[in-house]
DNA sequence: GCGACAG
DNA sequence: ATCTTGTCGC
């Protein structure tokens, strides 16, 4: 699978990104509990940048959500086509993600996203974005604080507070290990707020990230700099250093 | 008007 | 996100 620096149709300008927004925020769905946590597959999605060589790596990984094992994995490589702007995230993230997604050979089930989903000016983060237009449930675990005004969880992992943003409950801040940063989870599509919590506590058996985001991490950052390594080398005869827009899969050694 | 602001 | 050494702690 290949993937072109830019969607056809995709926004040229802030103005049309938030007019996406404004469109696609009707579709996101809230009243479905999603995937029971612990159970089938959950998938973690991460974008590395070198916006010097004008360069994105999205990873995919694929974990079995009982033992936390990769299932499988894909990679995919472009240009980038979005700056980033608070609030726009999902327009520079996305093509890559959407690419690595469409290349790996099994289902994805849960999408869990490196950024947030309801938590989010709009109402719509890249969590929510990516899940409508996947049709995949989707949430949203971000490091740092956005939108929103919280009080500090208790010290014990697993203690959470309410995000609030006008009023409303957009996401919790949830400890994932006692005395650490607690992680900030919000609702992307088709799960609810407590499942999402849940599956984020059965992501973090050891680490204050997700196991899913920090495989998703290494590998988008490996991609990126094996995608450097192959422009600096420039066009040449070994397909391995080729450097249009390519992407990768691999199956987890299975038994 | 000014500051803040996922990755 | 990314630039970056050593260092404190589990």
């Amino acid at each position: 699978m290949r993937i072109t620096g830019v969607p056809a149709g995709w926004p040229a300008t802030e103005a049309a990104a938030r007019a996406v927004q404004d469109e696609l925020r009707g579709r996101v769905v809230l009243d479905e509990p999603g995937p029971p946590p612990g159970t089938g597959r959950v998938t973690g999605v991460d974008v590395a940048y070198d916006d010097a060589r004008d360069l994105v790596a999205a990873a995919a990984v694929v974990l079995d959500a009982a033992t936390l094992d990769v299932v499988a994995e894909a990679t995919a490589v472009g240009r980038v086509s979005f700056p980033y702007v608070p609030g726009l995230l999902a327009f520079r993230e996305i093509p890559a993600v959407l690419a690595a997604l469409e290349a790996l050979p099994s289902p994805p089930g849960l999408v869990v996203c490196d950024g947030y989903g309801l938590a989010h000016p709009r109402r719509f983060g890249l969590a929510s974005h990516l899940g409508v237009l996947t049709g995949l449930p989707s949430i949203g675990v971000a490091k740092n604080p956005f939108t929103f005004t919280h009080d500090d969880p208790p010290r014990a992992r697993g203690t959470s507070a309410p995000l609030r943003a006008g009023g409303e409950e957009v996401g919790r801040a949830l400890r994932t290990r006692d005395g650490t940063r607690p992680v900030y989870v919000s609702v992307g599509h088709r799960v609810s707020l407590d499942n999402a919590l849940a599956h984020t506590l059965a992501l973090t058996p050891r680490h204050r990230l997700p196991e899913t985001t920090r495989r998703a991490d290494a590998l988008c950052r490996r991609a990126l700099r094996e995608a450097a390594q192959g422009q600096f080398a420039g066009p040449g005869q070994d397909s391995s250093t080729d450097p249009s827009p390519d992407s990768s899969t691999r199956q987890a050694p299975t038994s």
